[in-house]
DNA sequence: AATGAATGAGTGTTCATTCAT
DNA sequence: TATGAATGAACACTCATTCAT
């Protein structure tokens, strides 16, 4: 075999990696039940069988791509920008601008918000103890304090802006003809 | 004959009312593929077998929910409000308002709204030749004119505003607790 | 109730050799498994539940149809028959006269003997120890004696015989038009 | 690729053979409605699910079995024998010991048969219209002409000789001890 | 390592049987 | 007594998973 350890192993991280961000859009559009691991195989481009040296079951490839899916990037990068020297309405402006922009540019980061948003949903029972809604809050309450955002419970108003987020998201995964969500929509969903 | 012809027709009129009305729940939660007849039939409290008594198949019951989903008396109501000699900005109002009282108090609405989106979503295509959009694009148009509701694509707004609707449907559909979507939510979506 | 014990006893028999008359025919073309009890009631002009009044089971129906398409009666004519003082020739000529007058004239003779010999084949093993077949060989062997019947294993002419006259049964069961079985060529079976 | 495209598509077609031939005698048998799918799969030595890889339901596997069981050949060669210049006597005669031969080695045509009759006997209407009766019908008529088959109408002569051989088919599927059909017999079915 | 034909557990559907009327 | 809507056990069918190649 002229191949090294190396580039075996590189290989097969590659695959996995495939597979994972290519079924992630299809678990996104059709839920579990719906999605079948022969479309999924067809889809990705490989055999069926390939898919279960990878992943011990398609629970298991759906658990993996949760994970993946985590938020604790976002999360941190929120955390940086509410302790910053800031008032907030430029805070909440920064997050609506990059929003917009990955939103319209970055599909992974799509895939991730339609993911998340949904086991966010599924949990069943508090949908505001996210560490991202009360990131968010944060920096309202902050902007209500400073007069620039309106009036209204934190969660609540963190909770529609990363609602409309979703959204949007939801319409790139669906729709081929939309308006994509503007900074300017965003933040008039909290500011004054 | 132990009823009479109208009791007999009556009682099968009632339980398919009921099945449809108990299905289109779980079908909303749930999706299609993760929707089992047997846990369906076991939440309606009745026996799997009856179930196809009043619809060929699982398909078929799938179909009629999404057909008897139609939105068309809620198109009436905003036609005829959009004839009215009212200024834009009480328009919008009185819809934002009917809004909050059924997502709080209309679990129908609620599926209703949940299914009616998900089918705008699948359609794939241009999501706002739908009718309701349109309609609401024609009141938004009105107060732009008027100077109350903000400069932007009307259409984009309708969009904006029916998805809020949804995501509060949404949340009703999974989540326990959380800040039912207010009037003034709505409003602040559209009116500067 | 103005009806006698005697009358309403007379109600149960009839309506009990109605559905038995009725189902056989349906039993004899269709065969078990292929029989669903919801056409047979319609086919007699009774509701499903009705059936159930008068017999345990489908499988009960069913073995009742079979009880009641015994060959007792042909065996004890043709054992009177087989002991007359006359030639074989007159008795096979007059069996075969009565059967091409039964099965053109007889539907419940049809029916029983599409049935009876249903049974026999699915005795899977020797359906050569019927009554029916022995009485026939034993007038068969008369012949062969007299020289007016064909040289060969009794029971197997017997067998080709009574073949044919299941052959005929079943084509008035299921063909409109065909050439009923004629006297003539049920002897020319045996006979030289 | 594990394996050549045409070995593939060979091992397809056995095996889509495999489960008609071995099928084939399991609803010759018990007919459609007796015939389990899980019994089928056991007795041919396969999974359930493989059925479903070749054919589309149960009732597609059955259509597919009548499809099969066609009498072209056995026509052709009716039509070829009719056309050669030699008595109806020695034609008949030839057909009565392939059928004798055939009836006792060939089990595929046993089951051919049976299928091919009871395809007839649920046409319901003229059973006479078939090929195989209408090329035996030809040579009869020749046969009474030469003086050496009994005289009568030779579609009736036709059906009794074939459906003696269809006789003898069922008797083969049911019943382990029987004597089979013999050609001297089949000859006496006709000739004088 | 990759494949896809084969498998059978699990789900959808039918139909013999029950039972309220 | 007669009925046919309702039931659930049994059967048809699908699809996640395995494994020979």
């Amino acid at each position: 075999m002229p191949k090294t350890e190396e580039q075996c192993k590189q290989m097969r991280e590659d695959m996995r990696s495939r597979i994972l961000e290519r079924s992630s859009i299809y678990f996104a559009r059709n839920g579990f039940g719906d999605t079948k691991i022969s479309d999924l195989a067809k889809h990705i481009g490989i055999g069926q069988g390939t898919i279960y040296m990878y992943f011990k079951s398609k629970e298991d490839l759906f658990e993996e791509i949760r994970k993946s899916a985590d938020n604790k990037d976002e999360v941190k990068k929120l955390k940086l920008l509410g302790k910053l020297p800031l008032p907030a309405r430029v805070k909440i402006e920064k997050i609506s601008e990059e929003m917009e922009k990955r939103l319209r540019d970055d599909e992974e980061f799509v895939v991730k918000i339609t993911i998340l948003t949904q086991l966010l949903l599924e949990k069943e029972d508090d949908i505001y103890s996210d560490e991202l809604y009360k990131e968010l809050a944060n920096i309202i309450k902050q902007g209500q304090k400073e007069g620039s955002v309106v009036k209204d419970d934190p969660l609540y108003l963190a909770d529609i802006y990363w609602g409309n987020v979703y959204l949007c998201a939801l319409k790139k995964l669906f729709v081929k003809k939309h308006h994509t969500l503007t900074a300017e929509t965003l933040n008039r969903l909290l500011m004054v």
